[in-house]
DNA sequence: CTTTGTGCAAAGGCTTTGCATGCTT
DNA sequence: AAGCATGCAAAGCCTTTGCACAAAG
């Protein structure tokens, strides 16, 4: 299976880790950043950059690559969902798709494709916008 | 409603549009650039960036942003489908998924949201791989 | 003739890398 | 002490933009 590559407990990755628990929506890793700074620690973009990546590995944070290229994180519950995504204020709310994760379990297998991941965002405008 | 913005005929974007036409997977701009020149034809990479991009917003072609960031499209069929990507060998199904769409738009509802859209992509590794 | 398209070079924006130094274990 | 982590600056990459010229309608 996937082991966790032995990560070291530094100032910064708790810097990152904090901030990134005190926002509700998904942030840029230049985001955070900002938040750290705000919050008074200080920390290198690039290592950010790294904390960010190496808490995606391991699963700790989510990840999705906008439309613009640009990577966000977020922290989420831990269970497997997805979001749905207010694309003016950005609200994200977590979904869970157990039909969609059958059917995707289903069409892999008809297609003999193995060890399959999906990607499922949904995007609108919600109530308030 | 949206209405088509007027498109002049020109040699780079019919080239453009065949290259693309001869590739069976989702290339990159760069990619259907070399695909160009090979087949003999040239014309600007920017050009490439430009024709794609309004092809992808006449909704002729479909674009997938990778996790890389990097954008890549396909010639493919009319109808809202998603697709079914080996990531090895980068083979690519069609893939229809009439259950999902109802999921999308209920759950979507159920939460207030409207216009929506969604992005449902699925990876795995094919037979072959 | 007017408007849109083209192309080159340069700029932009996000992310990664090289490398010397510092800190965790 | 030994090895991963940090940070700054620089480089990489994909993509976009400015601008003068060419081509389509």
């Amino acid at each position: 299976m996937t082991e966790a590559p032995l990560r070291r407990q530094t100032r910064q990755r708790t810097a990152v880790a904090e901030a990134l628990d005190s926002q509700e929506q998904f942030r840029s890793a230049q985001e955070i950043h900002d938040v750290v700074r705000h919050r008074g620690d200080s920390v290198g973009l690039t290592t950010v950059y790294r904390a960010l990546q190496a808490m995606a590995e391991d699963g700790q944070v989510d990840v999705i690559v906008r439309d613009d290229g640009e990577a966000v994180y977020r922290q989420c519950s831990p269970s497997h969902h997805h979001h749905l995504v207010c694309r003016s204020c950005h609200t994200t709310i977590e979904i869970e798709a157990p039909s969609v994760e059958t059917w995707a379990t289903r069409i892999s297998a008809e297609h003999g494709f193995r060890d399959v991941a999906h990607t499922i965002e949904v995007f609108g405008l919600c109530t308030k916008c």
